[in-house]
DNA sequence: AAAATACGGATTGTCGACAATTCTATGCAC
DNA sequence: GTGCATAGAATTGTCGACAATCCGTATTTT
């Protein structure tokens, strides 16, 4: 709403969706603010502070907390209390691995259940996505990707898969920069997203699958660059 | 303990499992009272009765209870309580198929690093798999499958991979045997097996993932049969 | 001076009690 | 007998208070 895009990260489903006003919904605005990067990571999370900034009890914000922690967005130490969950390098790599996966498999259900409507839906993202390119506007093109993403998933029709998948998301999204600002990267990404557009419009499972496991190989291999990069300097 | 194996399901990771004594390892014997099926799927979970079943105070079992909800093994509506999570067929089909899908890449990944000493420990359990299937013992070569896969995801070294498809286990244990009990199956299973075995043991990661796959679709494929003839008897 | 110890503040963990809500069963009208 | 309203029981949600634990600092010991 205010700061970053509204659908980047979705809440992944299930749990006690309907929450009273003020009680529980602490839940979602303390991920909210984590995921928005409102908490340095590592940063400690105090359960007192939390009640008051949120304007919760202090139940409400342990409920929240171990949410999180199981979610993998905070991690709590018994007696020693909450802290941001900082994801090194090494896990976020192996998080865009099982993403990798996970969108493979998910392309290849889309291609099965693809309707032309969705494939009109998908070319106009992917139009705009040019554009913005061609306006040299990485942040909105990073928006317009995930909602290229999401929707793939959406056509897939397979909860459990895009639940998983939302969830990792939300914990490397803190990685997300380093891969988009590689030089050159715009260009060869727009042909890797038209290629997954034209594999899933001819209906073509193995060929989506293929297109998508080029696309995110390609993004892991940036990602370990730039880790490496970014390791010895 | 009493019921069925031990290690058949690993509890995924994170969250604070240093826990003091009576108090919060209430989280973990009610995860393995669900998961062993002590309690009926749909079963209502009342705090209070939970609390002095398990000797703990209300306060444990609550948090106890979000962490299972999050984890999927529990479902909550607020101020309606918590029930053991059902299932349905279709949910532990998509399960199954994002299983595979993990473990397809785990297996590529487990490739790359296995060393001789893993793959005498592969072709040890493969042997054990093979006099189960002999002696007629259904339960002791599920338990054995178990083992074989867990090994190859220790091997792969992902933990994240890992931790998720653990996960989707616990989740979807109460599927398993109708997988197992088809007839013809376990022959197949255990060639299926012996070819990942060697694909690993060469090292070669696409052969790897290509045995794994071809595994894992043949066992969703059952369950998928299995579900039909469940369905429509 | 370095190490070990003891203290004090801050924070988490747990309990009991009460309010809020949902569920069940009874009674009443028709 | 069926449907609806209502009272009571059962259960969850929340709060405040206190105990247990940890961390940093000052003090003692060697």
């Amino acid at each position: 709403m205010a700061t970053t895009s509204p659908a980047v990260t979705e809440v992944p489903a299930r749990a006690a969706e309907r929450e009273a006003r003020g009680g529980a919904s602490a839940y979602l605005r303390l991920r909210e603010a984590i995921v928005d990067g409102r908490f340095q990571p590592n940063e400690r999370l105090v359960e007192a502070d939390l009640a008051r900034t949120f304007g919760a009890g202090r139940t409400a914000i342990r409920a929240a907390l171990v949410r999180l922690d199981q979610e993998g967005l905070v991690e709590r130490q018994p007696n020693r209390g909450a802290r941001v969950r900082l994801v090194s390098d090494r896990e976020a790599l192996e998080i865009e691995e099982v993403r990798v996966a996970l969108e493979q498999m998910l392309a290849r259900h889309a291609a099965t259940r693809i309707t032309p409507r969705d494939t009109r839906n998908l070319r106009q993202i992917l139009e705009e996505m040019t554009a913005r390119v061609d306006a040299g506007d990485p942040l909105g093109y990073s928006e317009l990707n995930s909602r290229f993403h999401e929707m793939i998933w959406a056509i897939a029709g397979q909860g459990v898969a895009s639940t998983l998948v939302a969830n990792l998301k939300s914990q490397s999204i803190r990685f997300q920069y380093r891969t988009i600002l590689q030089p050159g990267r715009p260009d060869r990404s727009l042909r890797e997203h038209a290629e997954i557009v034209e594999a899933l419009a001819a209906r073509d499972p193995d060929r989506s699958e293929a297109a998508m496991r080029e696309h995110l190989s390609r993004v892991v291999e940036t990602l370990k660059q730039a880790i490496a990069r970014h390791h010895t300097r």
